[in-house]
DNA sequence: ACCTAAACAATAGTATTACTATCAAAATTA
DNA sequence: TAATTTTGATAGTAATACTATTGTTTAGGT
C-alpha cells in the first residue's frame, strides 16, 4: 500500500501554492537540499533556480523571499511531525509509554521511505537542527506571530503538554516542559555532533544519551 | 570604590584589540546598541561607522566580519557572566545554594552600573536571547570551534557542571544538564516576550516563572 | 618640540544579494 | 482553437560585504 499525506500550509507563507504544480515541488525539494548542503546563509534563490533549471523569476513567483521558504519547510516539517505522533501513539494508553514513543521520535532518526517524491528526512532533520531558531529569533517576530506561521510547532508543542498533563494533571509547567524538551532534543543532537563539550558524550557510550537524558529530566519532574 | 573588570578575549576574533582603543571602545559600544535596535541581520557596518562618525575602513581594521565582532561580544559577555557567578557564589558552601545564586543570575535581569564606559547590561542580555545561537548555527562551526572561540560559554557550563557534581556526584549528565539550563534559560525569557503559548506564563503568575521552573527541573533531575 | 609610526578619514571600486519589471514563449484549460 | 495561466529570458536597481589607495591626524618616544 502506497499513500501520499499532504499538509495544509498557511497559505500567508506563500505567493503560489508550490503543492499546486511539479515546478512548485521542485522548488521545496531542491531547497531542503540545498539549504542542508549550504546553510541557510548561503542559500540563495539564484542558486536555487540554477539547480531546478528555471530563473529567479519563478521562485519569486512561489515566495517572497527566502525566509518564508524556510518558514514554509519548517511548517511542513512540524506537522508531519505531529502526524507522525498522532499515528505512533495511537491505541497507545498509558500516557508514560505515549511520552516515551515522543522522546524516541524527537531523539532518533525519522522513519525515512524510498518514495522519491517525498522530501528528504534526514535533509529535513538537519535543517531543523541547524536552523529553525533562525526563522523566530528575529526582529519582526511579532508580525510573524500575528499571521499565525508558528502555529504547527505551537500545536506539537500543545499535544505534548496535553499527555504531560494526562500523565501528572498538577504539574504546573506542561508548556514549558513540552518546549524545553523539543528545543533540548534539538539543540543536544547539534551539540553531539558539533560542541561536545556541551553534552556528556563519551567514547563508551554510543547508545541514545539524548533520549536518556530526556527521559529523566521529564519523568523526574513530572512524577 | 570604582573599578573596571577586563577580560581577556581569543584574539582571534579581531585584527586589532577594541579595547586598546577609544575608537575600539566606541565600535563595541555602538555595536551593542545597533544590534539591538536593529538586530543582527539589519545591522551594517556602514550604520556602526555612521553612528560613531567613523567609515567602514576604520571598522574593518578592527574586526573582520560582522560575524566576528558579534561573537566577541558574546564571548565578552560570557566571561563577564562566570564573573559574576563565581563573584556571587563566593564564600557560599551548600551546592544547593550556589545552584540558586547561578540560577538567579541566568533568570533575572543583570546588575546594570551607572558608568557611562560600560557597555549597556539591558542591551546585552536582549542580544544574547535574540542572537547568540545564531553564532554557532552555521555551516562553518567547526572551523570556528578549533579555534576555540566558544571557549568561555563552554567554561561558564563547566563551572555549572561541576557546582552539579558536587551537590550530586553520581548525577551522570552534569554537562548536558548545564548547558540545558543556559539554553532554556535564554529560550524562555525570549518565549515569554515573544511566544508566550510555548511557556506557562499567566497574568496572575508575574513572579519569575523561569527560575521556578529551572529550579524545578535542576533539582528534581539531581536530587 | 620634533620625528616617526601608527591610526584614521575619504574616496573609489567590485562581486554578490535580494529583489522588481517586462515581455514573449509555452503549456493548460475551457 | 481561443483564452488564460505559467514559465523563461533578460535587464535593471539598491544594498551589502567587502578590498584598496592615499593623504591627514594623532600619539608616543627621545
Amino acid at each position: 500500500m502506497e499513500f501520499h499525506i499532504s499538509f495544509q500550509i498557511n497559505n500567508k507563507l506563500f505567493n503560489k501554492d508550490p503543492e499546486s504544480s511539479v515546478k512548485g515541488r521542485e522548488i521545496i525539494k531542491s531547497s531542503i537540499d540545498l539549504i542542508y548542503q549550504l546553510g541557510f546563509e548561503n542559500f540563495t534563490f539564484k542558486k536555487l533556480a540554477k539547480d531546478i533549471k528555471t530563473t529567479e523569476a519563478t521562485v519569486y513567483r512561489y515566495f517572497e523571499n527566502k525566509h518564508k521558504l524556510l518558514l514554509y519547510i519548517l511548517n511542513w516539517y512540524w506537522c508531519y511531525f505531529e502526524y507522525l505522533v498522532m499515528f505512533n501513539i495511537k491505541n497507545v494508553n498509558p500516557s508514560k509509554e505515549k511520552l516515551e514513543i515522543i522522546l524516541k521520535l524527537l531523539t532518533e532518526e525519522l522513519p525515512d521511505s524510498n518514495n522519491t517524491f517525498e522530501y528528504n528526512k534526514k535533509f529535513l532533520t538537519k535543517i531543523i537542527l541547524s536552523e529553525s531558531s533562525k526563522v523566530y529569533l528575529i526582529k519582526n517576530i511579532s508580525e510573524i506571530n500575528q499571521e499565525n506561521l508558528f502555529k504547527p510547532y505551537k500545536d506539537l508543542c500543545s499535544t505534548i503538554s496535553s499527555i504531560i498533563l494526562e500523565f501528572n494533571p498538577n504539574y504546573k509547567y506542561s508548556k514549558s516542559l513540552s518546549s524545553t524538551l523539543v528545543e533540548t532534543a534539538h539543540n543536544h543532537e547539534y551539540f553531539l555532533n558539533n560542541l561536545p563539550r556541551l553534552t556528556d558524550i563519551n567514547p563508551t557510550n554510543k547508545e541514545n544519551l539524548t533520549y536518556h537524558f530526556l527521559h529523566q529530566l521529564l519523568f523526574k519532574s513530572i512524577s
